[in-house]
DNA sequence: ACCTATAATGACGAATCGTCATTATAGGTA
DNA sequence: TACCTATAATGACGATTCGTCATTATAGGT
């Protein structure tokens, strides 16, 4: 009557193992390189078994841009405890947003292809639905440190933007930003990062002014701010990129 | 001595055509359904011959997308002409922008992938020289605008930015903006678009008025400037996405 | 009429995706 | 214990795709 049935656990641990070696694969050989015929391989089930689990390779692929999504969102809800102004902690999602970008470089591209039709089409309800609930989630995270900010008063908002627009202009710059950014990525090197780092705090600063969000930015010294996230909120995540560019010798 | 000598016009003759059918697959099937053999099928000459045009599918992939930058290059013209204040100039190439994402949604994106390693690499010298020449020429004609505005006090700059660092602040915002909004695109219609275009208006306005580019937004109707972009510069491009809308019926 | 350097062809191998007939397995039953 | 069955796992296979390269065709010169 019930014969063979499997564990729930065992198959989140799979999926795991699965999202694992993809990740891998990926550092590896970059997007193209992924394959489900190489991911099989590197696994220790068989191909129907994966496909058991994604139902091809875009829902793998959303699999994958899901999971980034949680990391980014982890790293945002440390982001936004980061004591000091509204606009401090705007600035400090800003920056992780950024982190997660040169830690996962891929899985932020994939936000990009995840979103176009060829991919969701595919893809299963399951990690569809999944996706935006992340995405969700992400948001409000944002729009909260917004609303307190237009209720304190830190952010004048001159243009009567509504919560929702001005949390769509900060995604759009740090989105914008980072992207046209990651094509210096080859050039890595603390040189490149540092700059990276001042063109994403030049330019939402630039937004931040617009919003007329307190202190403006000739009136505070913001590259203190860039300094404390480094140090304390962001430590770790500092010293995982150093590590890397240490073990690539570039 | 010099048998079969090919004639440069019908070369770059058929590297149109390639183009053309490249583009119309990509229209009819998207980015994945665009396939060598199937381009094949479509163009009068084999396989062999393609090859003989784009070294392989990335090269083509560049190819369309150097064509893309070009006609950007042409919106970029004539949104530079507009007879107004710089600011409304400078919207004027972020409207142009959006424009030519909605023209020619794919290429768009096609940006993005141009310039992941995955395909820099593979593609042709040839074309890798286009693209970087075809990029200067996009931000230069921004970068005079620019440089105009600094010079003549439209443009405040409080920050002390470069004339650069500003070109890439737009080009950041306009990309992060359009690329987001992209994923909108779907739910096609009027209001669809008119709500892209807010959209934009806001973040760009946003990252003026952070710039202290006068006029601020606050002293200026800006949608009227948007009222002659659409009437008067582009007219012809705003008739043809209302065919194309028509035409699917959505 | 013949020759030759170049251009064009498309059959082919390798690699990929996803399927599905087959095999293995864990629990229930006699 | 021996057997049965519903589910899980397997991997060989067909269909596509990319890019190559041995073969064929062609335009100009002699």
């Amino acid at each position: 009557m019930s014969p063979r049935q499997i564990d729930q656990s065992t198959l989140v641990e799979r999926e795991n193992v699965l999202l694992d070696a993809a990740m891998l694969l990926i550092k590896q050989q970059g997007v193209e390189g992924l394959t489900m015929d190489k991911l099989v391989k590197q696994v220790s089930f068989s191909k129907g078994t994966v496909y058991n689990h994604f139902t091809c390779k875009e829902d793998l692929l959303l699999g994958l841009c899901n999971r980034g999504m949680g990391i980014l969102g982890a790293l945002f809800m440390r982001a936004g405890k980061f004591e000091g102004a509204t606009r401090e902690r705007i600035i400090a999602i800003h920056f992780a947003y950024l982190l997660y970008s040169r830690l996962y470089p891929m899985m932020f591209m994939l936000v990009i292809s995840a979103k176009s039709p060829g991919v969701t089409e595919k893809a299963s309800t399951r990690n569809r639905e999944m996706h935006l609930q992340l995405e969700a989630s992400l948001t409000t995270g944002i729009i909260n440190i917004i609303s307190q900010a237009l209720t304190e008063g830190d952010c004048q908002n001159p243009n009567n933007l509504a919560p929702e627009q001005i949390a769509f202009a900060n995604w759009s710059s740090a989105f914008g930003t980072i992207a046209l950014l990651s094509k210096d990525f080859e050039q890595c090197g603390i040189r490149a990062q540092m700059q990276s780092e001042q063109a994403l705090l030049a330019n939402v600063n630039l937004m931040l002014d617009g919003l007329q969000w307190q202190p403006l930015f000739s009136a505070f010294d913001y590259t203190q701010t860039l300094e404390r996230l480094r140090c304390e909120v962001f430590a770790p995540e500092i010293d995982l990129l150093a590590a890397e560019e240490q073990a690539l010798q570039c």
